[in-house]
DNA sequence: CAGAAGATCTTCT
DNA sequence: GAAGATCTTCTGT
């Protein structure tokens, strides 16, 4: 079933981060249903994390959506070529996210394969936060979009990964991030094919 | 297989 | 004007 609001407005993004693991992202973009089971992904937090973009209640034109309440997409450009995935979480006014970075394909894998100029299905079809949404249609212009809506959303199929098997790890990219670089906020699912070659 | 470098453009200072 | 929550290609071993 579709996740609800509930799971995405509760206050610590690091927990929603972990529960992700396991669950589907779906997109249905020009009527195509491509998705698969996220394995890889990263917590930010308002308070306490210098690597989130919303810290110390930075609040610009990217980051304004971070500010809604929770189980919306964030999405924004990076490096000038691909765009990241998020989801917003917390209450209004506490701008936590949860980046999704690897997704084991499992719906319109043809689809996704055309989207990535692909001919077979190989790591890096969706393995990478910039590699998923360009396999599953994600743009900026689904900043805002409501993951409960029938566009963008999560399903939980109540499978269950034991906590062993889910490894928490430092994030990638945020050397500027001072002592925050090492907080062990990464979730990975173990021997899963599909999290990003990121160290 | 590892490491380096290049691509490319929005965002914030 | 600089840097960035990345990925691909090219080089050398």
């Amino acid at each position: 079933m579709k996740i609800p609001l509930e799971f995405y407005r509760r206050s610590n993004p690091v927990e929603i981060a972990r529960e992700l693991i396991g669950k589907y992202l779906f997109t249905q973009i020009d009527g195509v249903l491509t998705g698969g089971r996220i394995v890889e992904t990263e917590a930010y937090a308002h308070i306490n994390d210098q690597a989130c973009h919303s810290h110390l209640g930075r609040y610009t034109a990217r980051t304004k959506v971070m500010y809604e309440p929770g189980g919306v997409a964030y999405t924004y450009l990076i490096y000038g070529r691909y765009v990241l995935f998020n989801i917003i979480t917390n209450e209004a006014g506490k701008a936590d996210a949860v980046l999704i970075r690897g997704l084991e394909p499992t719906d319109g894998i043809p689809e996704m394969l055309l989207r990535r100029g692909l001919s077979t299905v190989q790591r890096n079809l969706t393995a990478g936060p910039g590699l998923l949404t360009q396999a599953l249609g994600i743009t900026t212009a689904h900043y805002g979009t409501d993951l409960t809506a029938d566009l963008i959303w999560m399903e939980d199929r109540s499978e269950t990964v034991a906590f062993e098997d889910i490894i928490a790890s430092p994030r990638v990219g945020i050397d500027y991030a001072g002592e925050d670089v090492s907080l062990p906020w990464r979730f990975r699912l173990k021997g899963s094919k599909w999290v990003s070659p990121a160290r």
